[in-house]
DNA sequence: CCTAAACTTTAGTAAAATGGTTAACTTTAT
DNA sequence: ATAAAGTTAACCATTTTACTAAAGTTTAGG
């Protein structure tokens, strides 16, 4: 029921990059300093990144890491996802995993309800976000307030079963 | 990030023992083969059980497993989290864990406010309402409507980071 | 063209978690 | 007594996790 450690860097390896002003890319060891990530597993890590789309890499000297989209279109969830393959809280609750017992499983749907409002969090935070709070953190929040997930979400989530 | 096969059968046994109607004690062997449990795993699951406060276990001939409390006061968190734990969506979420990198990670409140709208799905749902919910569902249903439960979500759950 | 700097790929690995099984032991109704 | 229940503890194979390591490939720069 927990985050693996290698989507947590992944995560932190993709907000290092946002944060990011230069247009040069990163290196993933400098990356890996900063954010407190074990150098020879990060350089595991970011292939599936790219793999997955979310970043660019230049090999060769002077080579190094970007993203490929916008920080604003790249939302926790794809991250996650990218790294650890569909999130799911229940194996039954795997794609298209037709259970058997589904039909007359009275908990199925709590299950797929508790899923649906965890992603809807994770969806509703994208990297620029997570940017720009951090850095309206550091003097006084300034642009938007810490509460803006949580009212994204309070709109977004559709709570019928 | 999924639920473990323990904890899913702790809930199926929770749920069946809930079902029945009769007052005398329901013996594992049973439990386990109307819901398809391994016999021998479930033994193993049934004492954790009993040492969370959940059930009363009668040993010897004729003995068997009854619920302590009322169904309606029984939660799904309470059932999961007996067997594994308190749930935490990132290691830095458990208990009192104080990560150091807490103070300037900008991610850490979107998890703990995932894990929030999960868990109040969660903690919304009782034995009761399962018990209710499965047996209304069996002739068109009849008490309870399904969206019971977003119901319950949308007025409980408060959305402030 | 040669070398060092960067990512790529493939292996390997220790420790823990997962999902079980087995068997000896204790309690209790009949 | 004895058989029927739960209790306890040990065991086990497989997979996952979190890394480490090393050989390979691409590319800039001298
Ligand atoms: S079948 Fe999905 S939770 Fe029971
Ligand atoms: S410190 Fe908790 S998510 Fe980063």
């Amino acid at each position: 029921m927990q985050l693996t450690r290698r989507a947590e860097y992944a995560i932190r390896t993709m907000l290092d990059i946002a944060s990011n002003l230069d247009d040069q890319p990163l290196m993933s060891k400098e990356i890996a300093a900063r954010q407190d990530i074990p150098p020879n597993f990060l350089i595991q890590i970011v292939p599936e990144l790219r793999s997955a789309g979310l970043i660019h890499t230049v090999r060769g000297s002077g080579g190094g890491i970007y993203l490929t989209k916008k920080p604003s279109e790249i939302t926790l969830r794809y991250i996650v996802e990218a790294i650890e393959g569909p999130i799911a809280l229940n194996q039954c609750l795997i794609g298209d995993a037709s259970c058997e017992r589904k039909p007359r499983c009275p908990v199925h749907e709590v299950w797929a309800l508790a899923q649906k409002q965890m992603l809807a969090v994770l969806e509703a935070t994208t990297l620029a976000g997570l940017v720009d709070q951090s850095q309206s953190g550091k003097k006084a929040s300034k642009t938007s307030a810490p509460t803006d997930v949580a009212g994204k979400i309070n709109n977004e989530v559709e709570l019928e079963v």
